[in-house]
DNA sequence: TTGAAAGCGCTAACAG
DNA sequence: CTGTTAGCGCTTTCAA
């Protein structure tokens, strides 16, 4: 366990005190250069930086977080599949983290595990992270069994557009627009014409899923239209085509907005092979934009979320509550809605609908 | 700063100390208890628990890794897409980590560093991970440029399908079998009868994307047949588009590998636009089975990776390489392919191809 | 089977 | 502008 105490390949790394030592200066001066703190001359923070360079220096994390009692990490929630929506946040949520210079940990919540989200939140805590985003947030349904109350968070926590899932003293929700977004494409299709429009909803465990069901709900509501009854899918193309068979054979059924892509392609292809075209006879919208959305038949009417500028902002929310823990947490803005109209959507069939713009 | 010796809500979270207080027991028969070390009799486990539990403690890992010297994660270096290849990796890397009881530490690629996968192995190397994943791995043409050589990393790292971007002593590589896979659909295709097959190929400086061409050359070589030029795309259905215009326009291809779905997609597009049909007149596979890839017109035939197996075992051999310094390393298997055929494939068009089955 | 003592490498107060 | 002195909460010896 001998430690050289001069420069030289020792087996263990160097430490701040031996550039310390190479340069002649305290071991604390050598910290505070590498925390960029005031009143450090520059001769000396050359020297600093010249003895860390040869020797190869490089901070002890564990032993700042051990002394400062901040890991300066973020830790993220995620649901585990490679879904689009999912991942896209996933990796803004990355990008925006590195641009606030904290780590980045991620737990899934693991498939048959009960406790969930709480679980995975637990995990982080365990870690040790300064504060935590849930990316995608479902409703455990775990009111009364007290998952929920025995984990005690006391740090940050931002939930991408869902309110807290569990009491937390310090809870922001970053609003990710699905609900405004849900409500400009069943708009779109009223402008169309569509006397209504049926709704192929996400699962409602879902806030995702939710927040598009009560854009649309909305939107029907505010043009005073019909509610027809919703079809609930599981994300899948699969779910999509099952769908599908059945809305093709509702003669009433002109105008669907799916809450994803993948349920929509599925749910075309249903209708195709029920001898429905689509758009002539069904207009179909999408939800997310994935990349091959432009190239399907027919190209794909959809909306794209702004899973970049929203984990941008969200993050900068966080790091604020997460260093300014009296001060009250930053406004959230709305994120702007990208609404790409393609080749799915088309005015009713004249047969079935009366041509009138009602508005 | 008095921190309450006894129990009762202090500002500060409890310690091991505290535990050990209330238990009635020393503070390193706490640190056993909680590292299930041997020889500690199962009434003094059983109280260190209870006291545990009544007081909320949970390690510190700062305390633990400085003391220890070992972190308990492991860093994964990703390309910050939303790529289905890529997040469905990450997604099989995730759940694998955790099951071996490591926490996950995640840095994407910056889009403009020049450091490109050195810069991330390095930043993970600041945070102190005990292991790396490189889990898209692409070719930086960094050679002679001193990038490489100037990281050094000392830890175990696991690159997913390629060789060693830089020089790291405890390089292990995973096969992730795209080679293997890109053979079995080329020869699915000359199966079928086509004279010769035509590669999409992703870009690259990917490995992943290399593999696949490998894969294509070693079996139209084993085969005896021509070697059409390769059109090289960016893994998007755009580029699958504009590499179908030109290939629409050659009489001569009945048959197309695409590297991945989304470009197979684009690419059927230009060619039913074009008038060519699939797979009537052309015959198209595709590279991962999307979501989306039974439901398009028509549907894909692909090839499915298995990501989470690949990531176990990688991971199971990366974490004996952190484990067991000296050993060692554990061999690699070769994964499993799984062949999709669906709708999208079929014999060559009489006029075109001799219908001969040249085995 | 248990405990005491000694750090791990850094930051946080204070002095100068 | 720079240095000194204490810990942060564990794991690691080494004893008992």
């Amino acid at each position: 366990m001998t430690r050289e105490t001069g420069r030289g390949r020792s087996s263990t790394p160097p430490r701040s005190a031996d550039v310390a030592q190479l340069a002649g200066v305290s071991q604390k001066t050598v910290s505070r250069v590498f925390n960029d703190e005031a009143y450090v001359s520059a001769d000396v923070r050359r020297r600093v930086l010249k003895a860390a360079e040869e020797l190869g220096y490089r901070r002890n994390n564990a032993a700042r977080a051990l002394a400062s009692g901040r890991t300066r990490s973020i830790g993220v929630v995620t649901l585990g599949t490679a879904l689009y929506g999912p991942a896209s946040l996933l990796m803004g949520v990355e990008r925006a983290v590195r641009d606030t210079g904290y780590a980045l940990r991620v737990v899934n919540t693991v498939e048959g595990d009960p406790t969930g989200i709480a679980g995975a939140v637990d995990s982080l805590l365990d870690q040790g992270v300064d504060g935590i985003v849930i990316s995608e947030p479902i409703d455990e349904g775990g009111d009364g069994d007290g998952t929920e109350s025995s984990v005690r968070v006391d740090v940050p926590v931002l939930v991408c557009g869902a309110p807290p899932p569990f009491a937390a003293p310090r809870v922001l929700a970053a609003g990710v627009g699905a609900e405004l977004m849900a409500r400009t494409v069943t708009e779109h299709l009223l402008d169309l014409g569509h006397r209504t429009v049926h709704h192929l909803a996400g699962p409602q465990r879902w806030y995702a899923a939710r927040d598009r069901l009560d854009g649309w709900r909305a939107a029907l509501t505010a043009h005073g239209r019909d509610e027809p009854p919703v079809v609930e899918g599981d994300w899948s193309a699969a779910s999509g085509y099952a769908a599908g068979r059945e809305l093709a054979a509702d003669p009433d059924v002109t105008a669907v907005f799916a809450a994803n892509d993948d349920m929509a392609i599925g749910l075309i292809r249903a209708l195709t092979e029920a001898g429905r075209r689509v758009p002539e006879d069904v207009s179909v919208v999408g939800f997310d934009d994935i990349p091959v959305a432009a190239y399907v038949s027919p190209p794909l009417t959809t909306v794209r979320q702004p899973f970049d500028a929203v984990a941008q902002e969200g993050l900068k929310r966080l790091v604020h509550a997460i260093e300014n823990p009296q001060a009250d947490p930053l406004a959230a803005s709305d994120p702007p809605v990208d609404l790409i109209v393609r080749a799915s959507t088309a005015p009713p069939p004249p047969s079935n609908g009366r041509t009138s713009t009602q508005h």
